[in-house]
DNA sequence: GAAAAAAACTACTGGCCAGTAGATGCGTTT
DNA sequence: AAACGCATCTACTGGCCAGTAGTTTTTTTC
């Protein structure tokens, strides 16, 4: 990964941001950054901070300046790894479509698209939401379900315009869910599959799903 | 769930296994049993020999008259996460049936029933089995891939037999994992889904992925 | 029922780690 | 160039926890 990658708010234009919080902006991205990645790989209560501060190039007080504690950092992963596939979702929803199958299948492949992008941030928000405060899981969750609630809405829909199959189930959402959920846990950048290719492949498997192909 | 629920193996009968290795096998199901159930709740790394220990109504020491370490009873949960899975797996393709769709509806609802089963288990694995021993690792990936090849080539026997879409690609055997490993994410046994209905919904979403519906 | 063996316990240690107090450096202002 | 303020560091602590040494309790054996 290179040192600088994708980062996760463009900086604000001009006006009203300066250039000292948009230093403070990037460092604390850089920050989840790191940390999103080693706890990816080897857990988030496993995984120290000094760590984190070190593959900064860091020191651990470093990381106080810019978050409360632990899992302050902890819940940022998880806002990214959820709120990114809401907000694609939602403006996909909102823009134009056909109909229903073409629009589940914009949908799917917009949220497999950022499922991929942000692997890492998506793995650690479903492996380690539970170690958040009460108050940070419940905000997750709701945004969780949000999102669930408006993938089900969508198929609900389609079935009642008869596009996709009569006898489909409310259960095809969580399905289709699951699918997303899934690809993080076997897709590899270096892998054999591009990921264009499994986007595609997800699309499909969530037409088949639907009953709409 | 009551004390004592579903032993993991059954007491061998008679000749060659004593009345202590009986003990033995009871009181290392009983350990197995419970740390599963915390690892499941707290995560691995956050979960402590003396908590396993107090649930048990023991003492630490004791869990190391069973086991050599931490990390062997992980190793243990994630042996039985997939190899009771494997095992039925394995049981269900040397039986009998009518066809190659039959046999993945019957393959997918036994795996299916034996995850729900074993929910706690199952999820453990594949959650935690990146903190084994490289051996202990190893092992059980091996296990997994088995499990994963046995179901591509039943999807690929199918396509061939033309009982399945002949433009079913050999991803559909990854969904189809995806979706039974995605059940215990969201399948609560005190929820309102009964475990046979969404082990039904499982099975038709499997042949709905294959193309044999 | 005494001696031996087995099982489980009490009590400890050494290392790790989240979080903090106070020092140090460095850029900016005047 | 002195003084200020902010960013970051050095150095520490208090609690936790995997794993162990050695003792006590229970069971088995004769």
């Amino acid at each position: 990964m290179s040192a600088v990658a994708k980062p996760l708010a463009k900086p604000a234009a001009g006006r009203g941001a300066s250039l000292k919080s948009e230093f403070v902006a990037f460092k604390t991205n850089r920050i989840v950054e790191v940390a999103s990645h080693l706890f990816y790989q080897r857990g988030y209560s496993s995984c120290t901070l000094d760590n984190v501060a070190d593959n900064l190039g860091v020191t651990k007080p470093f990381l106080y300046s810019y978050f409360k504690n632990k899992e302050a950092i902890l819940a940022a992963i998880c806002e990214v790894g959820i709120s990114e596939a809401l907000t694609i979702l939602e403006t996909t929803l909102a823009g134009e479509h056909k109909n229903h199958r073409e629009l589940l299948a914009e949908v799917v492949r917009q949220v497999g698209r950022i499922v991929i992008d942000r692997q890492e941030y998506v793995v650690v928000y479903l492996r380690e939401m539970k170690h958040l405060s009460a108050t940070d899981h419940e905000r997750i969750l709701r945004l969780r379900h949000s999102f669930d609630h408006q993938i089900a809405e969508l198929i609900r829909e389609g079935i009642e315009a008869g596009e996709f199959r009569q006898d489909t189930d409310s259960f095809v959402a969580v399905w289709i869910g699951g699918l997303i959920s899934w690809i993080p846990t076997w897709y590899s950048p270096d892998g054999q599959r591009s990921a264009e290719e499994v986007v595609d492949q997800l699309v499909s498997a969530a037409l088949r799903l639907a009953g709409a192909e």
